[in-house]
DNA sequence: CTGTTAGCGCGTTCAG
DNA sequence: CTGAACGCGCTAACAG
């Protein structure tokens, strides 16, 4: 089964009659090779077929051209999203990109995060576990001078780079849209508050109702943790069957605000007339709801290559400017929402 | 900024005086090594902190424990999954996972099949993309000994371990499912008959009505190319615009289906009143459609496991009986497709 | 401009 | 049971 299949710049040397190091640096170009030879070398190298072996490249540079990512789950649209552009990014750029899932347990995400340290990936990108409130696993690769970025659900109180959106103002125009569509005593369905993520939205909510005279209703703030639809539904239920009746709903993600849909049709509400619902995130069950669901965009996609562009650029030692890139997150108003004309 | 962080056999060689060869030896519990420095130099490893140097035992080894995945998209939710499964099982087992996409592009498939392999993955796990009807690019795969497993979007007339469901064994059931529910002018919205999977669902759809009497009406039968929603819409308007008013569609796709059910609401019909409806993959969107969508449970997450676990064998020469995996699918009905009590 | 040498860190002969 | 030596394939320092 085992061909003579790779060939090395040692062959290439020897059918040549040239130094191994000779064939190295014609290949990539070095300023101290003839342009005759060089252009030998390479017509032999591409007849030949040669190509690198990376490992041994990997040990002689002690790196690997490879992006560790490390997020919870690869299965949830926001991730799957975020992952597809940091691909997409990292191959057009000549990196690979593994992965690795924390199924957002933290003893699981310092594992991996070792498991990615000894792989000698040259960035980390990750978008934290829901359990995580330490951060000692990722000083190990500041160390070691590997830059990492935190994408989404990044630390508080942690230095670094960071790829995130505003949620604040985005919890803000979430809110301001059902207020300028008439809502009134409006509920919120929120995630974990360890997570700065949610924690902001749920700020831009409450500034939201102060700036337009509306007072809080503390029965109307919910907060879950991870948001699953299991969750969601307990969450809306509860929201609805109390006497308080919200006359608008905005859900930290679209789980939510789907389930918030789902239970208020089921007790009789009508949405949006008795209440209007918006969501987080824009995923694709926006446009599979019935009424479709308004959402705040989240540029999963474009994090992605940000986050990827990042890693290179600290690689290069092209100094950021900013350890921020707040990317704009935009509403998306569809019928679940419209209650003007 | 760079600090002796890396610690190698030879430092602990030194501390204990010992050859490195020992220390290796040591490590990996070689027979020939006396009880005592075993357990000495097992306590020391720790102590320090020692990591093997993957780059180097990499190369060492001409291969690099890691598994290459090739598929079209990672943000689709059976895709998603199934690369959830994998990176479960391939993780668990010792294993790393790179990923790469080829957006349903064969140049593309092409192009990262050769950067895969140029990085000696020790195995490869692939779905085709849309327009791959050639395969010579997993010829290298094999010609070096390296496991190739296909999985849902296999080839045809290529030999190759291959995990899939029996997608004419559950387009028959699907189908039958909907004729046990009284229907009788069925409709089938299809993906690129290029596609095994889509020319097997299409077969026991056929297969199906043959049995029960039906015949089959060409204006029933429509094929996609990659069922996506925009694609999905045109066809499902064209379905229920021609004066043959179905009143059943099999569509090979949860989106396809979906987009059959709004279309048919939007047209005045009632699902699954005038017109059930089922899907395949059962995907999220499933119970947030209303009705919600009937559906074939796919087992993506499973079948990521199944094909590491084949690869893996492959590698331990671990005879697998068969080439083929066949995972059962299951009818999941609901709301969109049940007409009887 | 090109060749020689010396590792990167590990595993695996072959000796003892 | 242990050590010495070699090489995986490539690159970089040092010669010429």
């Amino acid at each position: 089964m085992k061909e003579k299949v790779y060939i090395t710049i040692h062959d290439l040397a020897k059918e040549l009659d040239l130094a191994p190091s000779t064939i190295s640096r014609a290949l990539k170009d070095h300023p101290s090779i003839g342009a005759e030879t060089r252009q030998t070398v390479k017509k032999l190298a591409k007849l030949r077929g040669y190509r690198p072996n990376i490992m041994a490249v990997n040990l002689r540079n002690q790196r690997s051209k490879t992006i560790g990512v490390l997020i919870s789950w690869i299965n949830r649209p926001f991730l799957s999203n975020l992952i597809s552009g940091i691909e997409a990014e990292a191959r057009a750029r000549g990196y690979n990109v593994i992965i690795s899932q924390t199924t957002d347990n933290l003893a699981i995400e310092q594992d991996n995060a070792k498991a990615l340290y000894d792989m000698r990936i040259c960035g980390l990108i990750t978008s934290l576990s829901i359990e995580t409130l330490e951060y000692q696993h990722f000083e190990q690769f500041y160390k070691s001078g590997t830059p990492v970025v935190f994408v989404d659900r990044v630390p508080v109180d942690f230095d670094g780079q960071k790829v995130l959106i505003d949620n604040f103002r985005a919890g803000y125009d979430a809110t301001a849209h059902l207020i300028d569509q008439g809502c009134r005593r409006i509920a919120h369905i929120g995630g974990s508050l360890n997570q700065m993520l949610y924690k902001e939205r749920l700020r831009g909510f409450l500034q939201a109702l102060e700036d337009h005279g509306l007072s809080a209703n503390p029965d109307l703030i919910l907060s879950g943790k991870s948001l699953s639809r299991e969750e969601s539904l307990v969450m809306a239920t509860e929201l609805f069957k109390n006497g308080h009746s919200p006359d608008g709903v905005f859900g930290a993600n679209d789980i939510a605000a789907v389930c918030a849909i789902q239970i208020a049709k089921k007790m009789g509400r009508k949405v949006p007339e008795d209440v209007a619902i918006i969501g987080f995130n824009d995923d694709p069950i926006c446009e599979i709801v019935d009424p479709p669901l308004s959402s705040m965009y989240h540029p999963a996609f474009e994090m992605g290559k940000i986050s990827v562009s990042r890693i290179i650029d600290s690689l290069n030692d092209t100094r950021q400017t900013e350890d921020f890139s707040i990317l704009t997150t935009e509403l998306i108003p569809r019928k679940s929402s419209l209650r003007k004309g």
